[in-house]
DNA sequence: TAGGCCATCTGGTCCT
DNA sequence: AGGACCAGATGGCCTA
């Protein structure tokens, strides 16, 4: 791969985020090295990628010419932008499938945010996992069920709260022990089931997952010892208390 | 204007 | 040998 191809390849901006960074690319491998981007065609430059130690050999022994040494700098860091930008996606990835308001209005979580909220999610909901198993296991014990319920899926996952920005009731959602989703299944791309309750109700709701009703019509059964996977039936909370999603980091709060 | 966040460049190191 | 990974440096953009 040439510079000029790694030109053409790279520049897809999934995230459409890097606003500031394609500034940039067109900076740095655009107008101003546009005359050495494909200038040696009979140059055998790809057979030669060095890393920079023996890069810097072959500068030192004066291997290649001067053109030569900046289009191996160019494919170098057309490498190194390809790298971030993969890392940028699949940050963006996991933003998608966190508890957290993801609207085009709302501000992205920073990349050590998006890390720190990923860590605390996967902590409370093994902890949600645990807790289940128990009630599970002690409900089997005193009341033997034939069989559960069939869940469709993505049934019991609360969509985030519609705001126009992260507002002070989303910043407390990161900054108390709630989680917005439940989900039946670890498909994050499911049916997603709103919430039907005015804003400041589901702003509880949200606060409060261990009574949250979910608006699915199996979830809703008069019986609460019947089983339901969303968490919807049960009528206790969790013993733990959850950590903050955002602990161990002072973040700073999302402003609109 | 300071600070936070980010993209990019760059050189070093490690891995295959 | 070539590429991936990493961290430091730098500069731009945005917000309080």
């Amino acid at each position: 791969m040439n510079a000029s191809e790694c030109r053409s390849s790279e520049f897809i901006d999934v995230t459409g985020l890097n606003d500031v960074g394609s500034d940039s690319d067109e900076a740095s491998c655009g107008s101003d090295t546009s005359s050495l981007l494909g200038g040696h065609p009979g140059s055998n430059i790809s057979a030669h990628r060095k890393s920079s130690k023996h890069l810097k050999q072959d500068i030192e022994e004066k291997t290649y010419t001067e053109d030569e040494l900046q289009d191996l700098r160019l494919k170098i860091n057309c490498r190194e932008r390809k790298r971030m930008h993969d890392l940028n996606s699949a940050l963006d990835g996991l933003r998608e499938v966190m508890p957290y308001a993801n609207g085009p209005s709302v501000r992205k979580l920073s990349k050590i945010a998006t890390l720190l909220l990923a860590k605390n999610y996967i902590l409370m909901l093994t902890n949600s996992l645990e807790e289940m198993k128990k009630l599970v296991g002690d409900v089997y014990r005193t009341r033997p069920i034939p069989s559960l319920p069939t869940i469709p899926a993505g049934c019991g996952r609360l969509a985030p709260p519609v705001t126009p920005m992260v507002s002070p009731l989303a910043r407390e959602i990161i900054s108390t022990t709630s989680a917005t989703e439940v989900t039946h299944n670890a498909s994050p791309s499911t049916v997603v089931h709103a919430p039907t309750a005015s804003r400041e109700a589901q702003g509880h709701l949200l606060l409060d997952r261990w009574r949250t009703p979910c608006t699915c019509p199996q979830c809703h059964m008069a019986d609460p010892a019947t089983l339901c996977l969303s968490y919807g039936g049960f009528p206790f909370k969790p013993n733990y208390a959850a950590p903050t999603l955002m602990s161990g980091h002072s973040l700073k709060p999302q402003h609109p």
